[in-house]
DNA sequence: CATTTCATTGAGTCGCAACTCAATGAAATT
DNA sequence: AATTTCATTGAGTTGCGACTCAATGAAATG
């Protein structure tokens, strides 16, 4: 029995979420929530009567983009696939993702926590994944560590890499090829 | 014919960075310069006497970590030795490296620049010790990137991977161990 | 139709951080 | 000894960002 006000409501809410997403892809995390307010066309009180402070709109970002990477990953059935799946979510979220892992500091201790856990859930997949294939005697933790690690290390220096687009998109089978040569 | 003054302020600017360093690697960059100046014991305006704006002094500090930086695995003779003096120098500065490479929006420009030109070097560096060793067939880029990416996943995550004391203390050994035979 | 509820507004408050500058006094110069 | 230089000081200025709240008017309710 959603009635227009509650619709109205729950649809500024999602608009405020999505435009803050595209926001701060673009701009870092320190950006005021007076520039989302503007560019998401609402007043600035509107932002603030949606989310008690501007840590609580942090926190809604990190689990949108959380979310369809724990579900990936977990549809994987082999390493390859894996790599895959977590490539193409990732190079979705490329943008925004960047900032969460590289300005930590500026997100609220509840949203690093959501970054964490679900960071964990992938690595649980990753090790399922890994266990279709026989690979090197190095524990597996250590290789997600790895896998984890070359892929961040090309998000965070993608101004390097790829100037302009997407890494992932241009590098993202590169990494995938020398990670599998690598373990075998 | 350095003058009591001369070398007053030199002194004063020296401590000014040492304490900086020290601060910055504790809290992160947004911290106050105000907070840097009572740590140092000087007026606040003693700060922006020898560094016209904050961001002078930040690049001030990120020269000084990455100059160690350079001139240590350019004395490496082959890949073991490398990685040993890469961590070693990294282990030195940990908690200011890892605030540098997460939070590099907080950095000037100039202190980007600084930061990759190092990085470049250092790369340099590794590939030369590379050739001493045979691996397998993967550019040697790619393997350079994949070291990188490994060191830096544990600093960035180094609250997961030791909250308390140095990351690169407890594992540094383990990621060479694990790079050694990933690339054998 | 009258009354109440409530999402939205935007001007205003509060606090903090970078940066300024006239004043101070000790060292350098004459 | 008198005068000048200059490193240091810290109270003050400026700007900006998070957050508040009384007002508004359209939708819900009776």
């Amino acid at each position: 029995m959603p009635n227009q006000r509650q619709l109205q409501k729950s649809q500024t809410r999602a608009k405020v979420v999505d435009v803050a997403m595209q926001v701060y892809a673009e701009q870092n995390l320190s950006t005021s929530t007076l520039a989302v307010a503007k560019a998401a066309h609402v007043s600035h009180g509107t932002i603030f009567a949606h989310f008690p402070t501007k840590d609580d709109l942090l926190i809604a970002m990190v689990q949108q983009v959380c979310t369809p990477l724990v579900t990936a990953t977990d549809a994987a059935t082999s390493l390859p696939d894996f790599l895959q799946q977590h490539i193409a979510v990732l190079t979705k979220y490329e943008a925004l993702y960047r900032r969460f892992i590289s300005e930590q500091d500026a997100l609220p201790a509840a949203a690093k926590q959501v970054l964490v856990a679900a960071q964990a859930t992938v690595a649980v997949h990753f090790q399922a994944a890994l266990a279709t294939t026989s690979v090197k005697s190095i524990a597996p933790g250590l290789l997600f560590n790895t896998w984890q690690g070359l892929v961040q290390y090309y998000l965070l220096n993608s101004e390097q890499f790829a100037p302009t687009g997407s890494v992932l998109a241009r590098y993202g089978d590169t990494l995938i090829d020398t990670f599998e040569r690598l373990i075998s």
